[in-house]
Formats: C-alpha cells, sequence, structure tokens
DNA sequence: GAACTTGCTGAATTG
DNA sequence: CAGCAAGTTC
C-alpha cells in the first residue's frame, strides 16, 4: 500500500525525496507539515529506517507536540509496529540534551547539573553586574545591556570578542563590554547557561570534540527543520555540524515568512541553501488549501512590495470567498466593540467558527479582553503573563532547582526568604560580602558559617540561627530529590519550605489564588512523571537519552524551556494573540486590529527598509492565517502612555487590493476617500478626511482633531489666542475636552509674560514652545518642547528664557 | 526588617 | 497607565 497517495505530486516528491538535501520552499498554508510527517512515516515504514535514526526540529514545543502525534497517528493506521521513537524537538531542547549528556567535555568548568536561566534571571544578573561596575545610575538600562549581549552572543562574538571590537572612545560599548565579561563570569560560577548560550555550548562542543561529533552524525541519519527561514547562524552551525556525514537533511521555509530577524534569524540561510548544499533539490509548494483566493491575493498584494525574495506564485483552487471586511473604528475601545459585536455574530451563525484577534504588541490585548469579556464572549489569550512566569511557581521552580544545584545564586536569592525567615537586607548583604572574601557561592557560604567555621562572620546569632533554618530546608529538599519523583519533590518545595503555610495564612483570595496555581504545578508534575514511565518503554540505544529520564531535572528543563505558544488551544472558539505567535496557525474567521502608521508596521522599524520589509511579511503572516474571514480594521485616535493620540491608517491598508474590501464602517472612512482617489494620493486623502470624519461622527464632545505635533500645537494656541494661560491640568495634547469646552471654562487671567501657546528661546536648546506651566512664582515650572531636544521641563527662574 | 507610599520613567516581536 | 526603585513609617 502505498503511504503517500493522500499527497498532491508536489508534496509526494517532497515527501518522497529521502537522500540527499533538501529544500522544500513551502507557500503559507500548502501543506507543510503534512508533508513532513508523511516524509518521518514513509522513512520508517517504506525505507525501514529505524525511527531512531530520525530527528525533526521545530520552532516550538508545541510545533514538536504535533508533529509527534501526526507521525504516530500516521504509523498507527498503517500498522508499523515501533521500538523506538524518532526524535521530534525544538532547537533549544536538543542542544539541553546534548549538553546534559556531555558539556563537561567542553573543559569549562561547567558540570552537567547545570542550571538554565531564562530572561528574567538573566536580567537579574546583569542588574547585578551593573550596579558592582558601579553603573546603577539609569543610563545604561539592564535591558538595553541584555538585548546588546544576546545579539552579541547570537552572532558569534563572546565577550572577548565583543571587546576586541570595541572602540575605547565609546563609551556606552565599553561599559556593556565589561558587564558582557562580569556577567559570563556570573554565569559559569553559578553552573548557568542562558537560553543564546544552549546553542552556543552545543556548537563549540560539537566543534571542540570530534567524538561526539562522530557520534551524533551517526545517530541521526535524516534530519528534518521546520521553519527554516527562522534559523540563526549558531542553529545552521548545529545543523552543518549534524549533519557533516550523511548531508541528509530535509529543510522546509517560506522566505516570506522570516520574521524573526531581529532574534538573529539569518534569512540567506535559507536564501543561500544551494549553495550550502550543492547537490541539494528544491521542491515548491504552492498550491494553498487554507484560504480564499481574495484572501489570498490581498496577501500576495502587500507582500509583492518587498524586493528581498525569492519570489512564488500561491495559488488555490478554493472560492473567491467573501471581500475583505474594513473597519475605521473611532478610537481603541470602539474599535474592540466593533470586534466582540461580529464575533458574537460569527459564532451565533456557527458555532464551531473558531476566531482570532491578531494584533503587534501584547498590550494592544487588554481593550479586547474587556470588550468580550463585556460581551460575555469567552476566549483565550495567548503570551503575557504565562504559567511559569508567575511569582509563586518561579520561586517554587527556584527550590527545585537550588536541590539540584545548590551554586545557582539566583535561584538562591530568590527563595531564601520567602516565605519571610528573617533573613532580610541587611543578613544578605553580609552574606554576600564574605562570600566575595571566601570566592564562593552563597550556599557554600553559608555551610561555613552554619558550621561555625566562617573566620569573619559578623552575623548576629539570630541571623545564623535562620541561616540554619534555611540551610535545613534545602538540605531536606535535596535528600527528597535523590530519591523521589518529580511530584513529590514538587510537593515537598511547597509544604517542607512553609511556603504554602504562609500563603494560607495571608488568608486573602489572591493568596488562595496562588495556592490554586501551585496545585497545578503539582498536577504538572504528575502527569510528567507518567509520561516519563511510558517513555521508559521505548528502547534506547543511545546517551542522549539516558540523561533525559531523570524526572526532576528534565521537569525543570521543560519548564524553563516552555513557552506561550506551547498552550494554545486548537479548539478555542476565540483565541487573542501576536501576530509572531500566531505563525503556524490557521482560523476560519481573523481579525487584523491595530492596522495604524507607527503600531503595524511598528515605529521602531520605520526607519529601516529591512525592518520595514520584515513588518511586511508579519502582515503577510498575519493575513494568511485566515481561512474565510478575514476583518481589518484601524482606530483614529489610541491610548498611548495613557494618552490619547491621534494614529493614521498603516500603509499595509494602502497596499491592499481596495476592490477586494467591502466597508462596513458607518459614513465616510478612509477606505472611501482611497478608493475615489489614485494610490498615491491615498495617504493624502487619510489626512484631509481625517478632519472630515471625525466631525461627521462625533460632532460634540471630541474634537475634529487631536493635537499631537508641535505645529498642530501651536496652530490650536493661536487659535484660541493666548488667554488661556495657568491651570496644568489643560493639555493641549489630551484631546477629551473640546476646544469650545476649554475656551469657556474659567481660567485664572495671565499672571506671566510666560504662558502655555508662547514660543521662548532658552540659551542651550535655542527656540521652543511652552506647554504647560505648573506652580506660580519662583516655583513654576514649565514644559517647553524644543524642536530637536524633545520636551523639557525647566523651573522659569533658573532656565533664562526669553520671549521670542 | 517589612510593608507601604511616592515619584519617575519608559513599551516590540520570543525560545 | 504600568512597573520599579528609592524613601518613609511602623
Amino acid at each position: 500500500m502505498n503511504l503517500l497517495s493522500a499527497l498532491n505530486d508536489r508534496q509526494r516528491l517532497a515527501a518522497a525525496t529521502t537522500e540527499g538535501a533538501l529544500l522544500i520552499l513551502a507557500g503559507a498554508g500548502s501543506g507543510k507539515t503534512r508533508v513532513i510527517t508523511y516524509r518521518i512515516a514513509h522513512l520508517i515504514a517504506e525505507k525501514d529506517v529505524p525511527p531512531y535514526n530520525i530527528l525533526a526540529v521545530t520552532f516550538t514545543n508545541k510545533a514538536a507536540g504535533e508533529m509527534r502525534e501526526r507521525v504516530e497517528k500516521l504509523l498507527r493506521e498503517t500498522g508499523v509496529k515501533l521500538n523506538s521513537a524518532p526524535l521530534v524537538t525544538t532547537f533549544h531542547s536538543l542542544c539541553v540534551r546534548i549538553l546534559r549528556v556531555n558539556i563537561e567535555k567542553l573543559e569549562q568548568g561547567y558540570t552537567r547539573a547545570f542550571t538554565i536561566y531564562d530572561q528574567d534571571d538573566s536580567t537579574r544578573i546583569i542588574k547585578a553586574c551593573l550596579k558592582d561596575l558601579g553603573y546603577d545610575d539609569q543610563r545604561l538600562g539592564a535591558r538595553n545591556v541584555q538585548s546588546a549581549i544576546s545579539a552579541s552572543k547570537n552572532s558569534g562574538l563572546d565577550a572577548e570578542l565583543y571587546a576586541a571590537r570595541v572602540e575605547s572612545s565609546d563609551e556606552r560599548k565599553v561599559a556593556i563590554s565589561r558587564a558582557f565579561k562580569l556577567y559570563e563570569d556570573r554565569l559559569r560560577s553559578n553552573n548557568a547557561l542562558d537560553f543564546d548560550d544552549l546553542l552556543i555550548k552545543a556548537v563549540s562542543l560539537l566543534r571542540k570534540d570530534e567524538a561526539t561529533r562522530a557520534r551524533y552524525n551517526d545517530r541521526f541519519r535524516y534530519i528534518l527543520i521546520d521553519e527554516y527561514q527562522d534559523t540563526n547562524a549558531l542553529q545552521f552551525a548545529l545543523i552543518r555540524y549534524l549533519t557533516e556525514k550523511t548531508q541528509n537533511v530535509c529543510v522546509v521555509g517560506d522566505e516570506d515568512q522570516s520574521i524573526y530577524k531581529w532574534r538573529g534569524a539569518d534569512i540567506s540561510n535559507i536564501l543561500n541553501f544551494e549553495q550550502h548544499y550543492p547537490e541539494a533539490n528544491i521542491v515548491r509548494l504552492e498550491q494553498n488549501y487554507r484560504s480564499t483566493q481574495n484572501i489570498l491575493d490581498t496577501a500576495g498584494a502587500v507582500v509583492r512590495n518587498n524586493t528581498e525574495r525569492k519570489g512564488k506564485t500561491l495559488w488555490t483552487s478554493n472560492t473567491a470567498g467573501d471581500s475583505i471586511r474594513y473597519y475605521q473604528a473611532i478610537d481603541g475601545d470602539a474599535e474592540a466593540r466593533f470586534v466582540a459585536a461580529k464575533i458574537d455574530e460569527h459564532l451565533r451563525r456557527d458555532k464551531g467558527a473558531r476566531c482570532a484577534i491578531l494584533y503587534r504588541t501584547n498590550s494592544q490585548s487588554r481593550v479586547f479582553e474587556e470588550a468580550l469579556r463585556r460581551a460575555g464572549i469567552a476566549y483565550n489569550i495567548v503570551g503575557g503573563f504565562s504559567f511559569y512566569e508567575r511569582a509563586e511557581v518561579r520561586d517554587v521552580v527556584s527550590y527545585l532547582k537550588l536541590a539540584l544545584n545548590p551554586q545557582d545564586n539566583i535561584a538562591l536569592l530568590r527563595v531564601i526568604n520567602s516565605p519571610a525567615r528573617g533573613l532580610g537586607k541587611t543578613t544578605l548583604d553580609e552574606l554576600d560580602r564574605q562570600a566575595r572574601d571566601y570566592g564562593m557561592s552563597l550556599w557554600e557560604t553559608i555551610l561555613l558559617i552554619t558550621n561555625g567555621e566562617s573566620a569573619n562572620n559578623r552575623l548576629a546569632p539570630r541571623a545564623v540561627s535562620a541561616l540554619k533554618n534555611f540551610h535545613n530546608i534545602i538540605t531536606h529538599l535535596v535528600t527528597v530529590a535523590a530519591k523521589e519523583p518529580a511530584s513529590e519533590v514538587v510537593k515537598a518545595a511547597i509544604l517542607d519550605t512553609g511556603y504554602s503555610a504562609a500563603l494560607k495564612a495571608e488568608n486573602t483570595d489572591e493568596a488562595e489564588a496562588r495556592i490554586e496555581n501551585l496545585q497545578e504545578l503539582v498536577n504538572a508534575a504528575v502527569d510528567f512523571d507518567d509520561t516519563e514511565d511510558d517513555d521508559a518503554d521505548a528502547v534506547s540505544d543511545d546517551a542522549i537519552d539516558e540523561d533525559s529520564r531523570q524526572g526532576l531535572r528534565s521537569f525543570i528543563d521543560s519548564a524553563a524551556l516552555s513557552s506561550d505558544t506551547d498552550k494554545i488551544e486548537s479548539d478555542a472558539k476565540v483565541t487573542m494573540l501576536t501576530v509572531h505567535s500566531a505563525k503556524g496557525l490557521e482560523f476560519p474567521v481573523v481579525f487584523i486590529v491595530g492596522l495604524e502608521d507607527g503600531l503595524f508596521p511598528h515605529s521602531r522599524s520605520a526607519s529601516d527598509k529591512a525592518e520595514l520589509e520584515e513588518e511586511r511579511r508579519l502582515m503577510y503572516v498575519a493575513i494568511t492565517r485566515a481561512e474565510r474571514f478575514l476583518y481589518v480594521s484601524h482606530a483614529m485616535r489610541r491610548r498611548v502612555y495613557g494618552e490619547e493620540m491621534a494614529s493614521e491608517p498603516s500603509q499595509f491598508l494602502n497596499e491592499m487590493p481596495l476592490d477586494l474590501m467591502e466597508d462596513l464602517t458607518r459614513g465616510a472612512s478612509w477606505l472611501s476617500f482611497a478608493r475615489n482617489s489614485s494610490r498615491t494620493e491615498n495617504a493624502h486623502a487619510a489626512r484631509a478626511l481625517r478632519g472630515e470624519t471625525t466631525r461627521s461622527t462625533v460632532p460634540k464632545t471630541s474634537p475634529a482633531k487631536t493635537y499631537d505635533s508641535v505645529e498642530s500645537i501651536a496652530e490650536f494656541f493661536r487659535q484660541r489666542g493666548t488667554s488661556m494661560s495657568g491651570g496644568s491640568s489643560s493639555r493641549p495634547s489630551s484631546s477629551s475636552t473640546s476646544p469650545k469646552q476649554r475656551a469657556s471654562s474659567p481660567s485664572p487671567p495671565p499672571s506671566n509674560d510666560i504662558t502655555p501657546g508662547t514660543h521662548v528661546r532658552h540659551p542651550k536648546y535655542g527656540r521652543g514652545l511652552v506647554l504647560r506651566r505648573e506652580g506660580v512664582g519662583d516655583a513654576a515650572k514649565l514644559t517647553v518642547s524644543f524642536p530637536g531636544y524633545g520636551q523639557k521641563k525647566l523651573i522659569e527662574k533658573f532656565a533664562g528664557l526669553e520671549k521670542a
């Protein structure tokens, strides 16, 4: 029987080409996952390849899990008996597996008990590093330093190489480079790796140790890489090392869906695949099974504006389908209400309709949450606070980490005084001082102190006994961890540490919720223990599996490597998520919201052509998630930083075929104007329109214009005259009060020459516009906007201002 | 030593 | 509007 007969010709070719390098260029919705799963099944069932010789790598755990399931199902249906399973996993967990067995061979001082630090952990370390270096003023944010370090690591520069490249005149980079070095030292002394290190160390290991490399080459005879367009230099190196021997590598990707450049993804990996593997075969999958013709045309029209692409033409035999539905909302709330109403309609008409709300940034989710809640619609939200990021979960996990790796200072500091056990700042400072003196970890220092062996201990007896108490708690956990399954250790970390007792004592709803979360953690651990038992049935002949069955360790690893997207419920009625996390998913009904200039495309990518192209690919990804109904919307005004700001329609709207759109706006909209003008004039039309529409739809309470630039503020004041002064509450940029109401509201008479709306001259900043005035007399504070310098707050008395 | 208050600054996307 | 750091009070 032929397994592959269920595929179309191209798909079949891709699945059946098993030897040598293969590049599958798979357009959105072209059945990529299907091809991969059939390919794996084909290898096993029809080519008699032992499953353990197969490695498939994806970017998310969820994708890996699904693929595993689908392969299993397929093989079950064909009646194949398995005595091992193909390894389907993510880059990060693959690296962890390799390192847990081999990291000591790197000879960098790491042991296989190493801890994985997530972003939050590493931010903490960087903060501490900056502080120790005396950079604790805020000119150098920890997050900025962190992303600089991460970018550097991903491009293959370690701390030394980075330092070598820094000009000594560049103070900022010199500071970063010092922090970088210190950060690396700290990681090492904590026996900890950050996310980037997982890849770096695995690659270094393969580079360094020929035997290890040979062993894995032998093990993984057939390798598949999903989402290849998102691989970075390190991942590429990893693949190169692993495929050294057989060259049996199959990569699947779509350059139009490359959206992780900012994370180091190198699109040239896919664009130059044929150069990297000269014998490579290429198969293009261009038939789309997912979307209607209209949706596909819209996506194609947008992405055609990009220059950096191989170019492919998606086609479908699906019907044209409905028009793209467009809506222009007054503000963010109105947009959310619109979406909620439409979702309600869809769900009433078709109970099975799955809807998705896609936005550019997570912070946009809130209004939609509120609108849906008010409308009584259940929803699922991806991102934001994930389970493993909750404080109480992190605390308990830190206890677990500590039980396995007591050198982990970050974990220790996290839990040493939670619940409170009398180990406050004073004690910790002294502990830290001694640890530095001895050059030891905090844990080792605690051992010295509690044994009374610390020569220069200045701690009060009370503090020492508190430390003894803590020491006992951890030692106890260590013994539990040594002999019990993961779930039992988790229970011990919650109960025997006094953690849950302290929560219970709080006796609040919040504490109650936390206890429930911890219960959830126990459940997760129980599940984990169960699946581990199942896995134990499978035969494994290689060291890569041997260590992965140390329950607690791998439970913690999986927690560290878990992500929001792993918990997407594919059958939820309504899902809210960022476009990034929507990649790979599909929904019958899709809302792309917040299509405004500065939001989508995001303002930080506006200046750079390459970044703008990435935003456009992101738009392409968003559009192609839709199967049948696509809604696009934008708001005229939006709250930013808690302040209402005017917003322009996104340029991407303008790139869509306007004749495929149906306007659901009541009254005139950007779209109706755009249709009547040529494309080049659209932007202009949008601007002209802003005055018109808002005036007609919101006659009284909202002003026709929002004053968001120095010019328009100046204009505003010209119209009002300079009669309004004082009153710090009359913020010109806030549009919640209409000009009329303001003019008639009682405001004190001008008491000073320099009032809001007047131009002034500053000795250093030059000419500027006064925006607001606070306080009286000598204490008067002015907010002045200086072109090129931004807004400054000045004390009038000292500022040396004169009218200009 | 811990809980509370204030003031300030600053948002993108993720394993 | 938020989260965070520093200051304030019990």
